[in-house]
DNA sequence: CGTTATCTTGACGACTATCAACAGTCGTGG
DNA sequence: CCACGACTGTTGATAGTCGTCAAGATAACG
């Protein structure tokens, strides 16, 4: 927990081709990370995550599919926002995994969020203020840049747009308490378990999740990094998940073989994600929320 | 971390007679918790809070003042919103400490944030949603209702306060990164010296800081279920830190008698609480954020 | 003045860190 | 095509932080 010594320094010096959607991990191989329509067009996170809380017209997801048309490539473990820095644009995961961290004087990192496609690297469009943490890339991404002018007019055209990025922030908030949980009163296997079920849930609900497996780009060192344990510990506590039957690995794609063993020994309650609309009886009669 | 038998569930039962203000505990035995103007007049945390990220107007504070008026009493100890609940009111935190906490199944409690005057429990106006977690006072609290019809009449005619509110909304996160980091990346002693500069430095922005002291009501076993560690290493810890000359307990004051040696064995940095609003070269010279 | 909550201390054990070494995979370059 | 180096994953031995259990001391409260 103290001395780190070797730190991996996110730098965009480490550019690396990108290989990602090449599949080259047998399995699942031909199977590319990015879901796709029946029509093999490919599917929007933004659009699928959004529509989980709010009712988006087709309006709505024609604008949002505009929106995020013009994507940029980040290679691996590269600084998509950094500490320090005040972005001018609202940027959007559309494709990979990203995580939130911070660096400690020690050398030590803590992750404090993975962003999966469909997240929000800074939603907070108000007050475009210094961040106050890094924001990486884990695997290839590619993302999104969307100008607070675009934002301003979502605001007046396509309310539920907006009302569907607030609800996704109050979604990170409660992950992050989520994680401050696990972190504080949960044991590795545990929190482990957790971690995998929540990459699980989000996954499946941007349509990531196939067959019970999903594309997995973290290296232990970064699930250590979450965790806020030890590489040496993360190893023998997924192998120990292995050994319990709970998940494998088939290549870089992991598979959950007992859901609902990993759910109890994580303890793990979906609610939190906020997935789901709530209604209530009122709301349902009102028929608008 | 794994079994906390003794569990201490809040409950509205528990109620006691309110001597929160009656000065019991020796040394600055006759100061009242809450701050007074030099009129003797009442300082209200919120508008103190407030003038931080934003510029007040008097017609601002005028408002605030009076929307924050009519103040309810909350026993020590007792839930002020429940896990569950959804409520109809955006409530603030006037006088006293609060806590945010999550309950485990095995009765484990993970507190994850602590509320100090000045604070919103529910700051998320526009979507008066299910709270994924509980919000519980720690000492007695004065709280203020405030329901939506106020808010959206701010947020027209007085946008800096709503500026404000969501200012302050960010740095709530923030500090839930930082706790993440500490539970995740810090030793006990480190994370407990971590906490108090953290809240020594949210009290003195509200003025609640006098000579170097503040009122602590938090108990060792609040303090543990916020650090994630038992009773009994918290007051080990506690000890330590004590021996060390860095803190000093006075009746239910904390006195920092080192501050520059607790924030370096926690390697505080306030920045992450944006308490000062940041001001670029363009900004000033505009002088409008 | 007794009862309860809170704080304190000691002994012991469990979980996790640290240190070290090695195997497997991958991309690169000869 | 193979060799090399870098990264990632794996395993063993040992040490340290922290948890558990138990008991007592102190202080608050009716």
């Amino acid at each position: 927990m103290a001395n780190h010594a070797k730190l991996q320094i996110f730098s965009t010096e480490t550019a690396k081709p990108l290989t990602y959607f090449v599949s080259r991990d047998g399995g699942s191989g031909e199977v590319s990370p990015t879901t796709r329509n029946a029509d093999n067009t490919l599917q929007n996170p933004l659009i699928l995550r959004l529509s989980h809380p709010v009712d988006l017209s087709s309006d709505d997801r024609a604008v949002l599919q505009a929106i995020t048309s013009d994507t940029r490539e980040v290679p691996r473990r590269t600084d998509i926002i950094h500490e320090g820095d005040r972005p001018d644009c609202v940027r959007v995961v559309m494709e990979g995994i990203a995580c939130r961290y911070k660096l400690l004087r020690d050398g030590s990192r803590q992750i404090t969020a993975f962003l999966v496609p469909g997240d929000l690297c800074n939603p907070h469009i108000t007050r475009l203020q210094e961040m106050d943490h890094g924001i990486a890339s884990v695997s290839p991404c590619m993302i999104v840049e969307i100008p607070p002018s675009t934002i301003t007019k979502l605001a007046s055209r396509h309310p539920r747009v907006i009302d569907g990025l607030v609800w996704a922030s109050l979604a990170d908030e409660s992950v992050m308490r989520e994680w401050i949980v696990g972190l504080g009163r949960r044991m590795a296997d545990r929190n482990m378990a957790h971690l995998i079920c929540e990459l699980y849930t989000r996954l499946e609900a941007v349509g990531l999740v196939e067959d019970r497996s999903f594309h997995m780009p973290i290296t232990q060192n970064e699930l250590s990094d979450a965790l806020g344990i030890t590489t040496v510990h993360t190893n023998r506590t997924m192998a120990d998940l292995r050994d319990r039957g709970l998940i494998a690995f088939e290549g870089r794609w992991l598979r959950v073989l007992d859901l609902a063993g990993l759910r109890d020994l994580g303890q793990f309650n979906p609610q939190y994600l906020h997935l789901r609309r709530q209604r209530s009886g009122s709301d349902l009669e009102n028929g608008e929320v």
